[in-house]
DNA sequence: GACCTCGGTTACCGCCAGTAACCTACCGGC
DNA sequence: GCCGGTAGGTTACTGGCGGTAACCGAGGTC
């Protein structure tokens, strides 16, 4: 046989390559901790899943928590991934806190399960921390951009988290009105925010 | 004998009425939360700490999560008739937003604790939303009070979501770095927030 | 054909949430 | 002064799950 679509998939009985074993699991368990939250997954029936036994997914990933990590870090990436296009493809600050606040909006109205994900707190609230600086670091970047010499660099920084904290409440918001146009809600956002960031120019 | 300072505290042997049990329950296992996430904490340790056994806990408490949900809900009292008292304080919506803004900052860098406690995520996702759903409304009259007739009332509502949110992520901010003074940092979400707002009035 | 490695399995441990059954000091009624 | 009910508490257990030690067998390599 050998049919050419099959040039992936038939590993000899239920053995496969490492890296692919991994990212099985790695969505696997995304989808099992969105599903049961982080204490309701447990590790058997993500092997059970998988067609495999505990100690394989313990093999690829340290521990539950690592497991977790390892989803979390994957959702990151996307989500930076998307902003970081986003924003690149505008050159006026103003257009692109506005198109970078779109992305991340679209991005939680798409992947509510990475979202749920990242802020599931707990251990992970550093982690939490992590990518919340990180996206505020770009926000202050792009206010440091437009901001006028004197102004105080502590007054930027907290500008920049309650400016991505402001989007990232919204975001929970529209999970309780699928119905809102995001484009119109991403755009009252920036009408709130702008005027008070134009201060700094 | 029988001191005076006693009337309160000579139960005999260790048994104590139930709402004395429970409220020192309840203390300890905000701390031991604290100390050791929701995942650590265990009740066994709980129990002994107050001097007891895991039965007389799971007779208060239902379950572990019970335990915990009440912890929530005493941190979201106390906030709550916080800021309430300082909004009830002023009598301009302006100032008024003021003033629980800044009653909001001051609460979550005296209760890092509590804080951390209703941001746990997981099974408590609910209850936090509840928690800021409320915070939200609060800042919705308090903006519907200055809006003009004709405002979208969604857009109120996304409003009032970010502004709550953006005080969350201020807070979030102070906690590394502690020697920011408070005033100024209530001040300056203040100052970033109101002129997007006065679109409304 | 001997050997190594890699993906996998079986069978176990310890911890902890939750529970069933029992125990006993006190209090009110007679 | 006895007696039963109750409220606060204990002992001793179960079940489930995270985590691990030890073993196993199919292929490729020399």
């Amino acid at each position: 046989m050998n049919s050419p679509a099959a040039q992936v998939q038939d590993y000899a009985h239920g053995r496969v390559p490492r890296p692919v074993r991994e990212r099985q699991l790695l969505e696997l368990a995304e989808s099992l901790f969105a599903e049961r939250g982080y204490a309701g997954a447990s590790m058997e029936e993500l092997a059970r899943r998988a067609g495999v036994t505990k100690p394989v997914v313990y093999e690829l990933f340290r521990s539950k928590e690592g497991l977790f990590g390892a989803c979390v870090d994957r959702s990151i990436e996307r989500l930076a991934a998307d902003i970081s296009a986003a924003v690149r493809a505008e050159s006026h600050p103003e257009a692109r806190l506005r198109a970078g606040g779109l992305a991340f909006i679209r991005f939680a109205a798409g992947n509510r399960v990475a979202w749920d994900l990242m802020s599931m707190g707990g251990r992970f609230a550093e982690q939490a921390r992590g990518v919340r600086s990180s996206q505020a670091e770009l926000i202050r970047e792009l206010m440091a951009e437009m901001a006028a010499e004197g102004t105080d660099p502590h007054e930027l920084e907290v500008a920049a988290h309650a400016v991505n904290a402001a989007y990232e409440g919204v975001a929970h918001w529209m999970w309780a009105h699928p119905e809102a146009p995001i484009e119109q809600v991403a755009d009252w956002i920036a009408e709130l925010l702008i005027p008070g960031l134009r201060r700094f120019t």
